[in-house]
RNA sequence: GGAAGGAUGGCCGAGCGGUCAAAGGCAACAGACUGUAAAUCUGUCGACGUUAGUCUACGCAGGUUCGAAUCCUGCUCCUUCCA
């Protein structure tokens, strides 16, 4: 597809458009000039993990083409919870949790998007500063009467509840209401013209998109970006369980990078273009490489989305883990010397533990346990038993070995090939 | 308000008095092979315990029974139909 506006030809080139309302106004109305578009989250989650990536990626290509951005906190939607995509009612949240989760959320989208005063600065709003004052009676009279019951059956989220039996409340009904409301709002007081957000939200969008039209007289513009998944068919943003969380709290650096690293070789390409800044030609040519000379656009992969998350001095402290643990099969570790109680300094990207050295000899089993590679021992004595635990790189195939007190205080743990976690022996 | 059906491990889903820590599938974890990939094959997959075994678990609370995921009573929630 060819377009006029550089930005929609971009988002387009690197894989975020999935549907648009109507691609040739939108595409006009882009290469025109700059204009004011949205995406909202709802704040029911402490944090944003990968498979939010898509949309505030796509912000952020927006912001570069010199649009404004709006980030809407659902601060009022999350009282509601969106039916789109789920199963089954959420429960619901007090409202410091949600003050909780909002900020939380926002330390991350300012890692990607330029928030400020300037013109195509990000701003942000948070809609339950209109909806809560909302008068029902009003708020029916005046917009639920230009929406049918019958069209809103027809949507896929409200469809997939009804057809798996599963209870819609009217509550969570209202949903798509009061997202279209937001739109027509940001439409009225910021000429916002463009709504983005994954395909789930298509209908919730539409809906907006059509209030504009007949409120306001105005075309406004829909864009939605595919569901990104992963090769295997996988919902993207999880990995080994556990969801992989674009906050340093809630998972380490290490951990976020080695999850780029291991990306399927088939979605290389695709993800170097939505996760990172790379040009497009740059890309093309990464992904040229095959066999295991694709490792290298792997690196370059998690260095980016590594960098755009964490930030750039986030890398050194992992290459050097990494350089130590895969490439000279060394210890993922060094030392740097001791502290004032002669415990040693261990500088590494890799988890660590404590383990006083008066418990010294101590079943291995444990240790897996204290650094955290089982969660329990049973489990841990299963993973020795399948001849998965290393202590220094020494396989352990005795569920009853012991660990000794190592020269240097210092000792790794490793489960299976990839896991692994340093243990340091401290006096106090 | 009435009637019928349902609730089982992370998910789906079988079981319908003992042989049930509960088939099968998916997901997950590990091993082998590889390239920190995929595919494939193998093993594991409630907790504690070296084994024996103990404990906790089939929506919740009671009961019947030598014995209950399975039967009975009450409750909660869900679905469908009638009003």
């Amino acid at each position: 597809m060819q377009f006029h506006s550089a930005c929609l030809q971009e988002l387009h080139d690197r894989g975020f458009i999935y549907q648009c309302t109507d691609y040739e106004k939108l595409d006009a109305a882009m290469a025109e000039g700059s204009i004011t578009g949205y995406v909202g989250f709802d704040p029911t989650a402490k944090s944003l993990h990968v498979g939010n990536l898509v949309t505030i990626m796509m912000l952020r290509v927006f912001q570069r083409h010199g649009h404004t951005p709006i980030v809407i906190v659902g601060g009022g939607t999350a009282k509601i919870a969106d039916p789109s995509g789920k199963d089954a009612m959420r429960r619901e949240l007090s409202d410091d949790e949600i003050q909780e989760n909002v900020e939380s959320i926002l330390s991350i989208y300012a890692q990607y998007i330029r928030f400020g005063e300037s013109p195509s600065d990000a701003f942000v709003l948070n809609n339950d500063d209109w909806l809560k004052s909302l008068g029902y009676i009003e708020f029916l009279r005046d917009y639920g009467s230009l929406f049918t019951i019958n069209r809103m059956l027809s949507f896929d989220s409200v469809k997939s509840r009804l057809d798996r039996e599963q209870s819609l409340t009217f509550l969570e009904f209202n949903y798509m209401l009061l997202q279209a409301y937001d739109y027509w709002l940001l439409n009225r007081e910021h000429n916002c013209t463009l709504q983005m957000g994954g395909s789930d939200q298509w209908g919730n969008i539409v809906n907006g998109v059509e209030l504009i039209r007949k409120l306001n007289k105005r075309e406004a513009f829909g864009l939605t970006a595919p569901l990104v998944t992963t090769a295997s068919g996988e919902k993207m943003g999880k990995s080994a369980g556990n969801a992989i969380w674009l906050n340093e709290a809630q998972l380490p650096s290490y951990d976020y990078w080695q999850f780029w690293r291991n990306t399927d070789d088939k979605d290389v390409g695709r993800f170097l273009r939505m996760f990172t800044d790379l040009p497009l030609a740059e890309i093309a040519e990464l992904e040229k490489l095959e066999g295991a000379e694709l490792n290298k656009a792997k690196a370059i992969l998690a260095d980016e989305a590594t960098k755009l998350a964490r930030g750039e001095k986030a890398l050194p402290a992992i290459h050097e883990t990494v350089a130590s643990l895969f490439k000279s099969k060394d210890t993922g570790y060094s030392l740097k010397g001791q502290d004032d109680n002669g415990n040693p300094i261990v500088e590494t990207s890799l988890p660590v533990a404590h383990v006083p050295t008066s418990s010294f000899p101590i079943v291995v089993a444990e240790l897996l346990v204290t650094a955290g590679l089982a969660g329990s021992k049973s489990e841990a004595r299963r993973h020795i038993q399948a001849g998965a635990v290393k202590v220094d790189d020494a396989k352990v195939s005795d569920i009853a070995e012991t660990a000794t007190l190592p020269e240097n205080h210092v000792l790794k743990l490793s489960v299976g090939k990839k896991k692994h976690a340093i243990l340091i022996a401290t006096q106090h």
